[in-house]
DNA sequence: CTTCAATACTTACCCAGGTAAATAAACACC
DNA sequence: GGTGTTTATTTACCTGGGTAAGTATTGAAG
């Protein structure tokens, strides 16, 4: 095998992710949600109520990014936001309707993530997850 | 190690790419270019000039999606569109501009990528283009 | 206390990705 | 040569990611 370039491996990353939440989307259409409202809703389902904070910080991105999705998610009835001792901070959590709906879409998830890797021995999403992590640590400690 | 769960490699997937892409924005700044509009630009620069529809569907995005950075791109003078001998196609070239400035912004990009991949040797280089490779054609096949 | 810095969140404004539907030109076919 | 279909691009409208600046509350220091 001819050895690869390095803009082709951020080419096929960046590629693949789209491609990958694309995909997840479509998914995920049957449940009027998107994929980086799952993120929140799995976050939430597995950590229990959490600040807005909590959650952009969890997920490495910005707080104006969540503060977009929560309010859309509010206004579908997935999410509530109160206010916490601390008056400057909202504090999520889920819905009952999304308590009750939250194992089918886990289930659509799950099965979708194990579709998308279907072809891969556990030894090689072992790897390409070492590799993956490796790749970002080394980004970061590197500026 | 611990045996890695689907989803986790999904996450760190997507996560990583929103990272490359959000550190390359900040490397194009100084050139008042963006990730997306660089790919387009390489793409130019590799293949001389091409219609949209052959952008597209070499960047595997959508005719929309193209279009718009097109527009942008003309207002900021990197490329100029014209029409072909068919009408309905508009063929993309680099501006003089571009041309003269790409060999610096391409300098920049490349000391990026090895930035981010130097932690790596050639064969995890290879190993982990494979795993994504591997992975993109797994999704598709699965439909 | 009062003042000033830090923190949590929001607002306004970018770019980018997507779908669905409209437009216009080319093509095929009878 | 009209009729209908495909093809290339555009428009309108979503979601999502980011930065910069504004607001409100907290907290710390004098």
């Amino acid at each position: 095998m001819k050895n690869v370039e390095n803009r082709d491996i951020m080419h096929a990353l960046n590629q693949l992710s789209r491609y990958t939440v694309k995909e997840l989307n479509v998914q995920l259409k049957d449940h009027d949600l998107y994929a980086s409202q799952w993120a929140i809703i799995y976050c939430l389902d597995t950590f229990g109520a959490m600040t807005q904070t909590e959650i952009w910080k969890y997920l490495n991105t910005e707080a104006p990014t969540v503060t977009r999705t929560l309010v859309r998610m509010e206004k579908s009835g997935w999410i509530s936001r109160k206010q916490g001792q601390d008056k400057r901070e909202r504090i999520i959590e889920l819905t009952p309707m999304a308590i009750e709906r939250i194992p089918t879409v886990k289930k659509s998830v799950e099965s979708f993530d194990e579709e998308m890797l279907s072809a891969f021995s556990q030894q090689e999403k072992n790897q390409l997850y070492t590799l993956l992590a490796k790749l970002k640590s080394s980004g970061e400690t590197s500026e």
